[in-house]
RNA sequence: GGGCUUAUAGCUCAGACGGUUAGAGCGCGCGCCUGAUAAGCGCGAGGUCCCUGGUUCGAUUCCAGGUAAGCCCA
């Protein structure tokens, strides 16, 4: 017996209580431990940050992953899950100087950068029970308790020991560079942290004359955008090729590109006094702006640089090297000052004697421009909107500094990081040479230092005498070189600050760099520091690099996807992994990007709660692709528990209510396949052909079309199986069919549980358990312990599908011309007639006439020949095989047979078996294949036609045929009275008529049997006793009386 | 400004190595079936397959250019 399916329930109860079967019984350990010596599967879980709450976008990333692994093991791998946490980094770090309502550096160390980083140790697991609960809610099997986590000191010491690898092959170095940096933040950010605050902001636009020396009353008219950089100017940059002009300007000359004129002056042309190339104006000297302090070099002339455009300005550029890379660039090229009179704090420094000294540099924008108007230099002035990089945190724009900083060269191996791209398969693929590739040419090297706390410190220590660098790579290390190191010491700062080594060039004292690293490094080097490698688990190590699969959002292409390459091939010259799943964002509801301040944003929780894990996990995946920006439908989601589950649930519960009922053993006096019916091994050959897609789909991580087709299968399953054999399972007598029936479903069911398990974990395992364990105790407990189902090849049968398809096509186009009838289902009718079908297509038809005998509830089908008695038909060349033959002929051809007599050339073509067509001068002489027969509707018959084929019902009724209607609307009626009176499927009953009609009188007991049987009447009484349930009716339009009662 | 991706019914998505009647589900209207149904079936309305040009006998499909959206980069 199975466990009886209750119709009162919702899935997400029913989910809960798996959950606690799963716990009690460890079946994700089981799991793990069943497949322990098998193939290993090596997934890599991307560390999230649990310092907010888990969004649906979360979930999809581990619904993802967690279906390949849940595969991967039900398909014999070994599947380790370790969990991992990010923890490190500037988020925190804002996050907890909000709190503290720390707003800078100095307020920061007041308050103790010890206090500081223990407050940031809370920060990080704030969330940390939310995503447990939430990762457990929606089954994603992942070992939480024995995460890695990147503040642990093991973790660390594997960073550590990572960085030092990159020192000894010398690719961490100490550089110069212009940087975006943050002000408030006190740090420079890596490029992938820009790339995440581009604002589009309205900046100043300025024109300044500078006053050439040597030339009178002629200026250089030069063009910025950041008037706060003027101060710092050391040169002027022009394009070497391109042609410059001086013209009149209110008695002044101006000196700009030509090809800039008309954007300045627009249609009034100034006159213009000279010509020059950009070469020409090379070294010519002008005055300073301002007053920027005394500084040995040369400065303040015109230089040639290849990045000045004429697009935008006036071909002239503004040069300050301390604040842009090209600027920086050229100001190394030629020797120029370094003129920073800006601080770390974005203001002025005091020493600057103007107005704006102290100033926050935006701030100084106007004063500056009011300035060079008060002393006649200031040509134009207006706003340019641009993109603009503002820090991601904290919303402040960036400054681009020139400033000291640690980098990884990992210039040096983009050849090689290039070639492992090449071995990783990218989902979807054009990910590859697309985006990422592209990335990965473009690759510069790494700034990795952060100025900053709450981070991985840089293992870097430096000779105070002697300025020796070293790069310590173990905590062995530190305490064999430094004094005093305490055995548990904590690689955070600032504890790690406080260690001093002795130098081994001259014994002088060695301190670190204050700096932490990008926190990017740390999960990069997830594959390794996993483990606490090489500290521990080496043959680990070698087992789990690289990685088969790891899933993320698409925005990790710069983040972990980049980082876990760059330390992978820096470390074993190898990629880190091999299969990526890059996963797209999800919009919300009304299309937009999910955010907060949208309100737009899903609690995974109110779906979790109401529809349920399963629902949502097989919405995210049959939705749309992974890959596809989706938008997230919370009625979606009804649509995948209604449509799919409901129906899986269905069938589910008719085939446990009457194998109960009807007391049959599925497992035993098992038909073979081959004596089963028709519809059985259609439906198996159905089930092993889907079997096959599945597993391809799995293998290709193609996780949307895999549910789908599984999805498509349950449809065919309930809305054909299922009702072309419900009396089978119901009432039938005991035998073969029954027990092949009863078999057939079982099987269909629990294979379909197997298959389904790693995309719905809970239902499946469900009716796993039900219909496997309940009758084999020697069962693998859980579906999640059982093997993937693998395809019999020889109980698929193609031809049987395709023949089913095209009489469920045919049957489909009957209940269309029924339907155009008016004439109901339940009268039966004589005759249906097909036509424009082959003589394999009749065969078919033939074969599986008990199909539309039963389906379309007529007696008899019949052929026709007769195409034009009830259609019109048109000829149309077959383009497909004539367009190769004759080409431009095709459409002479398609007219010719359009405006011929259609009846007389079809009957031309049937008899001789050929067919000449006179087309635009030639002739053409067309074969049966050439020629596609086509119909269309004639009005007037109950008929229902595609392109090739049509059906036709004869709607004649016969006196006979009368009476069966009105038997089968008798049973009908009485059907729905039990159903009413709240009778119980199985119980028997006592039924009275009383009519008027002789016509019922006589379909009654012409029938009689029949009706019986079908509503379990075991009495008929003569009138209803007093209790009996009674209803007066019309059958067909005739009165009837009918009483039910329980007997 | 550059790279990548996407554009098909009101919505969510399929699809065609280029072939002349482009599909499904949801939603809407009408009808039907049903003692497995959180159902199902049928019919109807609803399409410039984003636009323009090219290649071709034939383009929604291939190519080029554009437009819009998303992501990434500057």
């Amino acid at each position: 017996m199975f466990e009886e399916v209750s119709p009162q329930f919702t899935f997400a109860d029913k989910e809960k209580q798996t959950l606690e079967f799963w716990r009690e019984n460890d079946i994700f350990q089981k799991s793990m431990e069943l497949r322990k010596d098998a193939v290993p599967f090596v997934f890599l879980e991307g560390p999230p940050f649990a310092n907010a709450p888990p969004g649906v976008h979360h979930v999809l990333a581990r619904v993802m992953k967690d279906a390949v692994c849940r595969y991967k093991t039900m398909t014999g791998h070994y599947v380790h899950r370790k969990a991992g946490w990010d923890t490190h980094g500037l988020p925190v770090e804002y996050q907890v100087e909000k709190q503290l309502n720390i707003t800078n550096k100095a307020e920061l160390e007041a308050y103790g950068v010890q206090n500081f980083i223990e407050k940031c140790k809370e920060n990080v697991f704030q969330y940390e029970q939310d995503w447990r609960e939430m990762t457990e809610r929606i089954g994603f099997w992942v070992n939480l308790d024995d995460a890695y986590i990147t503040l642990s000191n093991d973790y660390i010491e594997s960073v550590w020991w990572v960085l030092r690898q990159a020192w000894d092959k010398e690719l961490l170095y100490q550089g110069h560079k212009v940087q975006p940096y943050c002000y408030r933040c006190g740090t420079t950010l890596a490029s992938h942290e820009v790339a995440l605050g581009y604002q589009e902001v309205a900046d100043p636009s300025i024109f300044v004359r500078f006053q050439l020396k040597d030339r009178e009353n002629t200026y250089l008219l030069v063009w910025t955008t950041t008037p706060w950089t003027l101060p710092s100017n050391v040169a002027v940059a022009v394009g070497e090729d391109y042609d410059y002009v001086a013209v009149e300007d209110n008695g002044r000359h101006l000196i700009l590109a030509k090809e800039c004129m008309s954007s300045l002056f627009g249609d009034e042309s100034p006159q213009v006094v000279e010509s020059y190339k950009g070469s020409d104006l090379r070294n010519w000297e002008y005055e300073p702006l301002f007053d920027s302090g005394q500084h040995p070099e040369k400065a303040h002339y015109v230089v040639t640089a290849d990045f000045v455009t004429t697009t935008e300005g006036s071909g002239l550029v503004h040069i300050a090297p301390a604040f842009g890379q090209d600027d920086y660039e050229i100001g190394q090229k030629h020797n120029m000052p370094l003129v920073q009179v800006v601080g770390d704090d974005g203001r002025f420094v005091p020493e600057v004697k103007e107005p704006w000294a102290g100033e926050y540099v935006k701030d100084a924008d106007p004063q500056i421009i009011e300035n060079l108007d008060g002393r006649g230099l200031l040509f134009k002035a207006a706003e340019y909107t641009h993109q603009y990089p503002f820090c991601w945190r904290c919303d402040n724009p960036l400054l681009y500094y020139a400033r000291e900083s640690w980098f990884i060269r990992t210039t040096a191996i983009r050849d090689q990081m290039h070639q492992h791209n090449q071995e990783i398969n990218w989902y979807p693929e054009h990910i590859k040479d697309g985006r990422f590739g592209n990335w990965l040419e473009n690759n510069i090297d790494w700034g990795l230092s952060r100025e900053r706390y709450w981070g991985t410190p840089l293992p870097v220590w430096i000779c105070d005498d002697c300025g020796h660098q070293h790069c310590v790579g173990s905590i062995a290390e530190l305490q064999e070189l430094g004094t005093d190191v305490p055995d548990d010491i904590e690689l955070h700062r600032p504890y790690v600050d406080d260690v001093v080594l002795n130098c081994d060039k001259c014994s002088g004292p060695m301190r670190r760099v204050q700096d932490v690293i990008d926190c990017w490094f740390d999960s990069g080097c997830a594959h390794t520091a996993q483990w606490h490698y090489p500290f521990e688990n080496k043959e680990m190590l070698e087992q789990a690099y690289p990685a088969d699969f790891i899933s993320e959002a698409i925005d990790q292409t710069r983040g972990w996807f980049y980082s876990l390459l760059a330390t992978g091939t820096l470390l074993y010259d190898k990629p880190a992994y091999k299969n990526c799943l890059c996963l797209e964002l999800i919009m919300g509801p009304d299309g937009q990007k999910m955010s907060k301040s949208r309100g737009n944003t899903v609690d995974p929780w109110t779906i979790l709660n109401k529809q349920g894990a399963d629902a949502m996990r097989w919405y995210m995946f049959t939705a749309t692709t992974p890959w596809t920006p989706r938008t997230f439908k919370p009625e979606g989601i009804d649509e995948a528990l209604k449509k799919f589950m409901g129906t899986l649930y269905n069938v589910y519960g008719f085939f446990v209510m009457y194998a109960n009922l009807e007391q049959v053993d599925v497992l035993k006096e098992v038909p073979p396949v081959a004596e089963r019916a028709i519809v059985d091994r259609w439906i198996l050959s159905r089930l092993h052909t889907l079997i096959d897609s599945v597993r391809g789909d799995m293998e290709n991580y193609h996780l949307t079309n895999a549910p789908r087709a599984i999805e498509e299968f349950v449809d065919d399953l309930s809305n054909w199986y299922v009702r072309r054999s419900r009396d089978r399972f119901w009432g039938a007598e005991a035998g073969l069919d029954k027990q092949a029936a009863y078999a057939t479903l079982y099987e269909v069911l629990v294979t379909v549980a197997k298959l389904a398990a790693p995309f719905m974990p809970f239902l499946a395992d469900e009716l796993y358990r039900n219909l496997v364990c309940s009758l084999d105790p020697d069962a693998p407990a859980s579906v999640h312990l059982a093997e993937y189902p693998v395809a019999d090849v020889s109980l698929k049968d193609a031809q049987l599908e395709t023949d089913m398809a095209f009489t469920r096509d045919v049957i489909s186009m009957g209940h269309a011309a029924r339907n155009r009838s008016g004439i109901k289902t339940r009268q039966p009718l004589a005759e249906f007639t097909l036509g424009g079908i082959s003589d394999p297509e009749k065969q078919t038809v033939n074969r599986l006439a008990e199909f539309v005998h039963d389906e379309l509830n007529v007696k008899a089908v019949v052929f026709t020949e007769d195409l034009d008695a009830f259609a019109q038909v048109t000829l149309k060349p077959n383009f497909r095989v004539l367009g190769p033959k004759y080409g431009k002929g095709v459409q002479a051809i398609a007219k010719a047979l359009a405006t011929g007599d259609a009846v007389q050339m079809k009957a031309e073509l049937e008899a001789t078996g050929s067919l000449q067509v006179e087309a635009s001068g030639e002739t053409y002489t067309l074969e049966q294949s050439d020629i596609d027969v086509q119909t269309q509707n004639r009005e007037g018959f109950f008929v229902e036609m595609d392109a090739k084929k049509f059906v036709a019902l004869s709607t004649e009724l016969t006196h006979e045929l009368t009476l069966e209607g009105l038997a089968r609307e008798l049973v009908n009626k009485i059907q729905n009275m039990r159903k009413d009176a709240d009778f119980n499927v199985a119980d028997r009953i006592k039924l009275s008529l009383e009519t008027p009609s002789s016509l019922v009188e006589e379909a009654f007991e012409a029938h009689r049997d029949y009706i019986l049987r079908e509503t379990l009447t075991t009495t008929v009484a003569q009138s209803p006793s007093g209790n009996a349930f009674t209803v007066a009716q019309k059958l067909n339009g005739e009165p009837a009386t009918l009483s039910v009662e329980q007997v």
